[in-house]
DNA sequence: CGACTTTGACCCGCGC
DNA sequence: GCGCGGGTCAAAGTCG
């Protein structure tokens, strides 16, 4: 495969992207969060206690998309210099947009209650009256701190709601799992799918090509592109499945330069790993897009069945004894969309051959059922994640962090994040507690624990994952579509639905899915914003959860050294991937 | 008959 | 240059 050549390109590219791309976001965040917050309009102290569980999940998206809405450019980027500028505008005004908008309610508050306004245009006032006017302004200073402060209380008791009704949510999916009929036979999942894909699709999924195309970023100048609506994709828009995809094409091109003709439709083709040597003029793109390819997801489940049931129809086309596995790995490809460049390797674990390994790559063109869209986004999201921190360097590795921080408290689950591995891989284990596998990190990987109510599940790959990342990135389609539409984000701020909700996911207006959604899209979208948002994530946690901030600040960097060790590495992490 | 699986051949990059 | 290993192709076989 072409991979090697990628990456170095990736190194290369993570050495002038991640320099300049390192801030601390993290801690940033969660003061630009507190800043909009503030700046939000003052609720009246007594309606704002009444309306705090009602407002916390808009306050979220709120801040989430307005921070989206002003650094669009970068959040649609990757771009190296653009996004960089744009996280870092971002990050690093936050102080000062805290006194802009402090300025503003100021202005507000002195229309709405005086004269004064004009008299400080004036500048020709009396100095009776510039004293008063002092005086006025010193009063105003010292109420906007107590709002602040009041905004601050109200920040800790929406988070502890926010916390509550995750809570509560967990406890609503771990239920609904075990009442549901989840050990049925493939045939059965795979009709449940089929119906399932045809009466559910969702109209529009774009997610992962057009963020992928977003993400790419070669050329500072490259930003316009990357952030071109993924509806007016500059290529052809014929099929609605098609649009987003063909971002991607330009750097598959290697079929007509391979030794076969395939059977690619004019329009539709697949992306063989394999790098077109030669022909790409949109080379950034291809770069992207090949990188992109390579990052994978990779799902560790107990499942007796051949494969774990992910909503989406594949079509097996290789089996390879994988060296260090007695086990046969198959090859397999999403067959939902004529060119849909997804693919998958499935392989039982050599150590546990109950636990099945799932590795997923690539984005979806198309379309898909929500049942679909747990995984699927969850690749494509974790892919962007990865790429996106262009792992090698240490915000690579801190990319890595928010974005187990960002998935897991979701999934509940455990991840292992590889950036050292041929292709970055993030490992998703559902079939172990997370001690456990904390004490069998291996070198070079970063474990996240955390509280793991479904570890215990039979299958937990087959139904609470999709389900919990289901309606999120089942709200990420309406995320996509929000950076085509105003109204949509309208909409999406209130909770509604852009798209019919399929039945079986939560409501529309939990916080728990907003708050995910809001997550993956961000890990969608830009990884700076991802960072902010797990840091706002990890910070409501924390703040209300104990438990889940132990877990979080156990949160292993015995890895640390990430890639330091990759060549010793590589073997136990091409391991951890392909197993 | 179409869709899918099986399976050996093939491609390709890498390390030696 | 050669062998290895991962990944893909596509003809042949299988299934419904």
């Amino acid at each position: 495969m072409d991979h090697h050549p990628h990456h170095h390109h990736h190194h290369a590219h993570a050495a002038t992207v991640n320099v300049p791309a390192a801030p601390p976001a993290t801690i940033q965040f969660p003061l630009n969060l507190i800043s909009r917050r503030d700046s939000s309009p003052p609720p009246p102290p007594q309606a704002a206690a009444a309306a705090a569980s009602e407002r916390r999940a808009v306050i979220d998206e709120m801040d989430f998309f307005s921070m989206k809405s002003t650094g669009e450019a970068a959040a649609k980027n990757v771009v190296p210099s653009s996004d960089d500028g744009g996280a870092r505008k971002d990050l690093a005004d936050g102080p000062s947009n805290l006194a802009l908008n402090v300025n503003t309610g100021l202005n507000l508050l002195t229309t709405n209650t005086s004269s004064d306004q004009s008299m400080v245009d004036d500048g020709i006032s009396p100095n009776s009256e510039d004293k008063r006017a002092k005086n006025e302004i010193a009063v105003l200073q010292a109420e906007i701190e107590r709002m602040s402060n009041e905004n601050q209380r109200l920040k800790a008791m929406l988070s502890e709601v926010t916390t509550d009704c995750k809570t509560l949510q967990m406890h609503l999916m771990a239920v609904m799992q075990d009442q549901k009929p989840e050990n049925s036979t493939d045939e059965n999942r795979r009709l449940d799918d089929k119906k399932e894909s045809s009466s559910l699709m969702v109209p529009r999924q774009f997610m992962d090509l057009g963020l992928a195309t977003a993400n790419n970023s070669d050329s500072p100048s490259s930003s316009e592109g990357g952030t071109r609506d993924p509806t007016g994709s500059p290529v052809n828009n014929n099929r609605e499945t098609a649009e987003v995809g063909i971002g991607l094409d330009p750097d598959k091109k290697e079929s007509a330069s391979g030794r076969h003709k395939r059977e690619e439709s004019p329009d539709q083709e697949w992306l063989p790993n394999k790098v077109p040597r030669s022909i790409s003029p949109p080379k950034s793109v291809d770069q992207t897009e090949a990188t992109m390819r390579k990052a994978r997801v990779s799902v560790r489940a107990h499942s007796e069945a051949t494969m774990i049931t992910d909503g989406c129809q594949w079509r097996k086309y290789g089996q390879k004894m994988a060296k260090g596995n007695p086990c046969p790995r198959a090859y397999y490809r999403c067959t939902m969309a004529a060119g849909c460049p997804v693919r998958k390797q499935v392989q039982r674990c050599a150590e546990d051959r109950s636990v099945l390994i799932t590795t997923y790559e690539g984005n979806h063109n198309h379309p898909l059922p929500p049942a679909a869209m747990a995984m699927a986004s969850t690749t494509s999201s974790a892919a962007r994640m990865l790429l996106s921190g262009s792992m090698p360097s240490g915000d690579g590795l801190m990319n890595t962090n928010f974005l187990t921080r960002t998935l897991l408290p979701c999934s509940s689950s455990m991840a292992t994040i590889s950036a050292s591995a041929p292709f970055p891989t993030v490992t998703l284990d559902l079939t172990q507690n997370p001690n456990t596998l904390q004490s069998q990190a291996a070198p070079g990987q970063f474990q996240v624990p955390f509280p793991n109510p479904s570890s215990s599940l039979p299958n937990p790959s087959t139904g609470l994952l999709p389900q919990i990342f289901g309606q999120a990135l089942y709200n990420q389609s309406k995320f996509s579509g929000l950076q085509m539409s105003q109204d949509a984000k309208a909409r999406q701020l209130e909770g509604q639905p852009q798209v019919p909700q399929p039945p079986g996911q939560g409501p529309p207006n939990s916080i728990f899915t907003d708050t995910l959604s809001a997550a993956t899209a961000a890990i969608a979208t830009n990884p700076n914003f991802t960072a902010a948002l797990a840091a706002a994530i990890s910070s409501i946690m924390s703040s209300s959860n104990p438990s889940g901030s132990s877990g979080m600040s156990s949160l292993v960097p015995s890895g640390a050294n990430n890639r330091s060790n990759g060549s010793s590495n590589n073997s136990s992490n091409d391991n951890k991937i392909s197993n």
